[in-house]
DNA sequence: GTCTTCACG
DNA sequence: ACGTACGTGAAGACT
């Protein structure tokens, strides 16, 4: 039975301010700890005694709040400063969620607004809930049956709990009108007025009878006179109050109740705090707390089933489609041959899982010589029509299926993808992982298919067996997989976005970008001599000749032959980075010309020889894209790497010019702008933020302007910079060390910089701490979309492995929603686009680029900004800058 | 196989 | 006192 405990914070913290003596309690390093002893005494007293299984404390934001706007006089009991109490308010945050208690807060609206709303939506899924405030305004939420308050009257330990009965007995009216009652009456402590002359008695009484304001004045001559005259006088102070009084109960609020759940108790925060307000015994008090969560009823393991499937092979290919229904599931598995890049499907097994308990397998055999390619797996494709695959890392047969011109079968699952959505953090994938992992749900293969003779030559011998029993466990996997994506809300993410994405990444593959090979080779050449030339004139300089590539000897020639003094070092010796050599700089000629050699050197062994090896005879280069690599849910490149092609600097972009459209087409070439910083506004929802992206200013602009408190005018280019530094590493988790470093300024200043940007944009910070306090919680981040991303270093007894992932935590929701809209706006340009006037070729993270004819190419540029800024509707609108152009390298 | 460096978003 | 911005892939040196 789920119990869900939400707590005012502030509102209970004042009240613990004012009732223990602020003298009383100061830790040995001069904090005050009244509030905060008191406040996390009151929730250690909370889970004591009704032992909740969900809990949430809602904060205050600063800033203005809709009844501000409403109304300038309102005040609501916002913590002012009083001497002692704003530095405990500000660990207050860090304090509760160290307890394993999620913080919730909505800006612009106040922390009843937000206990309104999570009441009322546990209420509704049955859920006890009781709400612990100090604010009467909550007793408007006891109308519905499942929700109790626990008034706090005075001081830390004078509570009441109350039901709707108790409301009626304590107020004199019921809950649904509590908030009529109000606004008649006034209520001093939220500096709200009253009607003159109404007390308690008069409002409840006309609250009770009328209901409404309407009603109240059509009955106005029911009055008596005096009352009737001060309602009408007071009309529109009346209606003001109307608009205060209730609290908003449809907030858009991400937490849901899970993220709710309670504890378990982090031992290390927890120490870290008691140790910090200096009470041993409200931390025991805490750890036996929590004692009775870890003992609720744990699912056992689904019990291992004893259920076998045999495993039969039909005897032809003819035979398993015949039986094959409409709509089936076959699981398919492939054997390759040839050396890599250049390989062909050389085998391949089919398997369906009947309700028979008997796995059918079929397959086709070796193609020694590689002649019958196309027409054997044409075939069992066409077996396929009507049906949908089932396989592990499908990619790479579908890629095989388009260069060949067959088209690709309906996929109805992807083990593999699977695997990878429901725990990113893994690495790789194989089908023994999966095998493994639904061990105990899984029935066992019996008998195994008899690779007979009698198949005439069509089944090849060597790698078949094994593929027909991977096609076979494919085929049983495939349940308890998707079972685990739809338990974990991933349904659509698997469905509708990954797997179509599998199919538009094959035929991205598959198609390659056409390159200028001369123009590539030209460059190789280039690069090779002027890297030659550097490096005899290094050695020259060093007095001896040495190996430039070699960071050890480098090391040894500029530190120790030289007495160049090391600014850093790495775990083996000198570090010789291109930010130390930067440090340097003008002591000896030679760093310069090193750092000209790295350059060179770089753009040589990376883009040069190698980029041309990787043309295919088509004149094209065909990248991987990896699909279940990324952490975060973003794609990446190999064989090769087409994310990292040189931009930032000159000669390095000419290599850009080398990717090109073939005669009669052109690129077109589009990019996300700032999609990070708009997808931190969407997500922290700060106010400032949305107002920079949605009024189309430069952004880097206003939020220097903001940050700087100058006039946009007045913004300066270097300021502009900062700014734009500040708005990503703060995407990041960068704190101030790593800003000074980046912006070249001392700690303390970069300090001031982070501040006034958290100044600036508050709801960004408490975005960022929610988030962590969340995947620490889970124990994994989720995109909107649902995308997860296990962080079980979160946990970590090492303190430097736990910061960096919160940095992680931090990232993964900001660069995950990025992903998840780029992978939506390829996956509708996959099929929108017209495959004959235009395809994709290539995809850079926020970047698309579409080889499309000449004569289409206008038409086929708004189609993909359409696609890209309608991916997803986020608080801010999306831009997108395009292009048409020859090459690459033209798109600016 | 690991380390260092550096290219990109 | 410690470390200090996320996510990738590739090349080259060294063990």
């Amino acid at each position: 039975m789920d119990k869900l405990i939400l707590v005012d914070g502030y509102s209970l913290a004042f009240r613990a301010f004012f009732a223990i003596p602020v003298d009383s309690m100061v830790t040995s390093s001069g904090q005050h700890t009244n509030a905060l002893y008191g406040f996390m005494s009151m929730l250690v007293g909370l889970i004591e005694e009704q032992k909740p299984t969900h809990m949430a404390v809602a904060l205050d934001l600063p800033g203005r709040t809709f009844r501000d706007d409403l109304n300038p006089d309102y005040k609501a009991h916002r913590p002012e400063t009083h001497p002692g109490l704003k530095s405990q308010l500000e660990m207050l945050e860090r304090a509760v969620r160290s307890l394993g208690i999620a913080v919730v807060s909505k800006p612009g609206y106040e922390a009843d607004d937000v206990l309104a709303t999570l009441a009322e939506r546990a209420a509704s899924q049955s859920v006890d809930t009781i709400v612990v405030t100090g604010d009467r305004d909550s007793f408007q939420l006891v109308r519905d049956p499942h929700i109790r308050v626990l008034y706090n009257r005075r001081g830390v330990s004078d509570y009441l709990l109350l039901d709707e009965a108790g409301v009626i007995e304590k107020v004199g009216a019921p809950p649904e009108v509590y908030s009529f009652l109000a606004a008649l009456r006034g209520d001093p402590s939220d500096n709200l007025p009253g009607l003159p002359g109404i007390g308690d008695k008069t409002a409840a009484r006309l609250a009770e009878t009328y209901q409404s304001v309407g009603t109240l004045l059509e009955h106005l001559d029911a009055l008596s006179p005096k009352v009737a005259s001060t309602i009408s006088e007071n009309l529109e102070r009346l209606q003001l109050n109307m608009a205060l009084t209730p609290l908003k109960r449809d907030l858009d609020i991400d937490a849901r109740l899970e993220d709710l759940r309670l504890g378990p108790l982090d031992d290390e925060a927890a120490k870290g705090f008691f140790e910090l307000i200096e009470s041993k015994r409200l931390a025991g008090r805490a750890l036996k707390a929590y004692d009775y969560i870890g003992h609720k009823g744990s699912q056992a393991g689904t019990p291992r089933q004893d259920a076998a499937v045999a495993v039969h092979q039909v005897d032809s290919l003819g035979a398993f489609a015949e039986r094959l229904e409409s709509g089936a599931k076959v699981a398919l598995a492939v054997g390759w041959s040839g050396q890599a890049g250049r390989s062909a499907v050389s085998a391949l097994a089919l398997a369906v899982q009947p309700g028979g308990g008997v796995a059918e397998v079929a397959c086709y055999g070796e193609d020694v010589d590689g002649s019958q390619e196309v027409e054997r797996l044409g075939a069992v494709i066409a077996v396929l029509a009507g049906a949908r695959a089932v396989g592990f890392g499908c990619k790479e047969v579908f890629r095989r299926l388009v260069s060949l011109g067959i088209e690709p079968p309906a996929l109805a699952a992807d083990l593999g993808l699977g695997m990878y959505l429901l725990d990113a953090s893994l690495g790789g994938y194989d089908l023994e992982g999966a095998k493994e992992r639904w061990a105990g749900e899984l029935p066992r293969l019996e008998g195994g298919p008899e690779v007979a003779e009698e198949t005439g030559g069509l089944f090849e011998t060597e790698q078949l067996p094994a593929l027909l029993r991977e096609a076979a466990t494919c085929a049983l996997v495939e349940a308890p997989l998707r079972q685990e994506i739809d338990d974990s809300g991933m349904t659509w993410l698997f469905d509708e976005l990954e797997l179509p994405l599998l199919l538009a990444l094959a035929r991205m593959e598959a198609v390659g970008i056409a390159v200028n090979v001369d123009q590539l080779r030209s460059l190789a050449r280039e690069f090779s001599q002027e890297a030659a030339r550097l490096a005899e004139s290094i050695c020259q300089m060093a007095g001896r000749s040495f190996n430039v590539n070699s960071t050890k000897q480098l090391g040894e020639v500029l530190f120790e032959e030289l007495g160049l003094t090391p600014p850093k070092k790495t775990k083996t010796g000198y570090s010789t980075d291109s930010q130390s050599l930067e440090k340097l700089r003008g002591v000896h000629p030679i760093v310069e010309e090193v750092m000209r050699y790295r350059e060179v050197e770089k753009l040589r062994s990376t883009y040069g020889d190698s980029l041309i090896s990787e043309v295919a005879p088509d004149g094209r280069i065909h990248a991987t894209f990896n699909q279940m690599v990324a952490r975060t849910g973003r794609l990446s490149s190999d064989h090769p790497n087409l994310h990292n092609i040189p931009i930032r600097t000159e000669i390095g972009k000419r290599f850009r010019y080398a990717f090109v459209a073939p005669p009669g087409s052109k690129l077109v070439v589009a990019d996300y702008s700032q999609v990070e910083l708009r997808v931190i506004a969407h997500l922290s929802g700060d106010p400032g933020l949305i107002e920079a992206f949605t009024t189309g200013v430069d952004i880097h602009t206003a939020t220097a302007s903001r940050v700087f408190g100058v006039p946009p005018s007045e913004v300066t280019s270097q300021q502009r910079a900062k700014a734009k530094m500040v708005a990503y590493g703060l995407a990041y988790g960068m704190e101030a060390y790593g800003l000074a470093a980046r912006l070249n300024v001392e700690v303390p200043e970069a300090e001031e910089i982070l501040k006034s940007f958290f100044a600036a944009f508050p709801s960004v910070r408490s975005y960022m701490d929610e988030v962590v306090a969340k995947a620490k919680r889970l124990g994994y981040t989720e995109t909107e979309f649902g995308r997860r991303r296990r962080i079980p270093e979160l946990r970590d007894d090492n303190y430097r492995v736990r910061q960096a992932a919160e940095r992680q935590a931090m990232n993964s929701g900001i660069q995950g929603l990025a992903a998840d809209i780029f992978k939506i706006a390829l996956v509708n340009l996959d099929r929108t686009l017209l495959r004959d006037q235009a395809v994709l070729v290539l995809q850079v993270h926020d970047e698309v680029l579409v080889e499309a004819k000449d004569e289409h190419a206008a038409e086929v540029r708004d189609v993909v900004v359409r696609a890209m800024e309608s991916a997803a509707k986020l608080r801010v609108p999306l831009a997108v800058n395009s292009y048409i152009v020859s090459s690459w390298g033209d798109a600016k």
